[in-house]
DNA sequence: GATGAATGAGTGTTCATTCAT
DNA sequence: AATGAATGAACACTCATTCAT
């Protein structure tokens, strides 16, 4: 059975698991309810997607991959390097803290072997352009000589934590907030 | 008299439930497979933990409090401010990288829903010494003017990221990597 | 269109479980049993009925209106008072005596409580013909002027007795001892 | 092993009996709260009664027996039949409204398979003084001539059918219609 | 393709009974 | 005898998935 292609279809499907998993959490999520917050008859969803786990990666990576290719919108390949790097930096901390259910699923399911290896590795592919773009950094001498994969994982690490706290209210974001993370940021990994 | 209740049963369920989460991830946890692990009837379980909610939640709490002493053990008060500061740094690193199996099972049921409101708070309970800490750094002028809880959030959200790193064998954490990564630390956060 | 829902179904299930619960007694009715007997999976038995008490609840209601209604037959408006009366007294007892299977289970189950208010009130609800059909008596002056609850109880109690009775085969209902009865039933209420 | 001698406890799992079966209804009855009830440990009510059923029967029997024993007190032989009747007859009903607990307790479980036949057969034991009783109305001819076993079934399901509708506050038993009831059994026995 | 009734393996939990102390 | 911890069979109910229509 070849996938079919209504789009529309599948758009609601995501919506659907994704708003049910943020309210019920994840153990809650049950595939006729997912079905009828879609509005569609259970056997229906199995149509387009093969079963739960399917759906879920699938998900997972379509999240992941809209977040990641919004955060490159903001790369401009003419900006010195400095000014890149904070236009993407702040990037991903708004779009974290503006879509904060898409957020946190992903935070969700990445630790709970619901996730296949290939999920992973594929969502991992996203972040190569980054990667990239930090190996540009070193080789101009300003930022740390380390792995990029480190660097990006001591700069995504705090951002995450941040917006959680914001999630939280354990704290409000502001802009002098944000300039002052960045600085944080930055300094950690500047050479 | 009856036969006495037996604590040890309760360390034995701790370690089944932690090995077979750590297997069998997540969803695979049924409870009749940890109290065989654990060697006792399915019934017995339910003595000590009214149900599988509550053995999750006490277990990882249990887990974090054990962790978080143990980190507090480098703590020494006639310390000056860096130097207690890097000795807990370096001795949380040490310790999650030690002991991977409770770390992940933390960090896989951190951001769940399995988790209740008063486990969280309680674990959060668990840093304040921390944050005390991190507030006399801030007095003495040497780390930023900044919420503790934020403070904090910045240094772990790293370390964590690091330690996962580690795992997945995407590089190796040697002694001049701690180096580099604690003077990414402390750069990120000094005033 | 998937299958439509199967209405002999409810049909089945209800056979299964009256014949269940005559042999092993009520405490030995499990759901998987009622399935097996009325032939469907044990989750089908679920979409009929939300659960054993909901079964347990309808049953009992469905034979005991089964049951009022046959006895209703057998009035007809045009005779006079006592010629109905003893119509419907001697449709009563034969429909006992016929149908033991559904008597037993209504005696069974009407001081269990398992049976919800709900379900009692319904099925008291059945009776009130007779009820208006004693008030006609009365008003005629041919029954004793008591509240016709009573007057139906004092009825209904030594026909249950007979019944019980018969089956225990302490005695042989023969048709004169039925008309015997009867005088004694009439004896008592008649005014 | 053979059966200890501890009247008081005996009495009190008894007491803890019906009142459980009373609040929780016969489903609802659970050893453990049985002996919690009786304030005693679980293990030690199976010294006092091998098991629930013969808990459950012994209770019956040594309900129904005092019941029995109290309703025969007021019986005189000297009296002439018929007062004799009247004084037991009423009785048996004001011991029936006095003690609704124990009433209910009995119809509860007479209908549901927990009781052995041999404690039915124990229990129709103790009611044959009244079949005595009863063989001699007839003999004076005074009483249909019809099996004692019917006639006391005819007397005692009206009896307790006013009893069931008096608990459900349908009723209010008053003297005056105590009489009433009276006049309509023995109208209905009478030869 | 769409539907939703049907399936049945699977699971958390209970509770009568046993037994070590 | 008394205790209450331990046992494990049993059971109501769920839910991912299939399939007849």
């Amino acid at each position: 059975m070849a996938r079919p292609r209504d789009e529309n279809k599948i758009e609601a499907i995501y919506e659907a698991t994704l708003k049910l998993v943020l309210e019920t959490g994840f153990n809650g999520l049950k595939m006729a309810d997912v079905a009828r917050a879609a509005n569609l008859a259970t056997g229906t969803l199995y149509i387009y997607f093969k079963n739960k786990e399917v759906l879920i990666n699938e998900l997972y990576y379509h999240l992941k991959k809209n977040k990641t290719l919004k955060m490159l919108e903001a790369f401009d390949a003419k900006d010195p390097f400095v000014v890149a790097f904070k236009k993407l930096w702040l990037n991903y901390l708004t779009i974290s803290l503006a879509e904060p259910e898409r957020m946190k699923f992903i935070e969700q399911y990445t630790h709970t072997g619901y996730l296949t290896k290939k999920t992973k590795q594929q969502s991992d592919q996203l972040l190569q352009p980054l990667e990239e773009f930090l190996a540009i950094g070193i080789k101009q001498g300003l930022v740390k000589r380390l792995p990029v994969q480190l660097l990006l994982s001591q700069l995504m690490g705090p951002i995450n934590e941040s917006v959680k706290l914001h999630y939280d209210q354990t704290l409000k974001m502001t802009s002098s907030l944000k300039e002052e993370l960045f600085q944080m940021a930055w300094s950690s990994i500047k050479a």
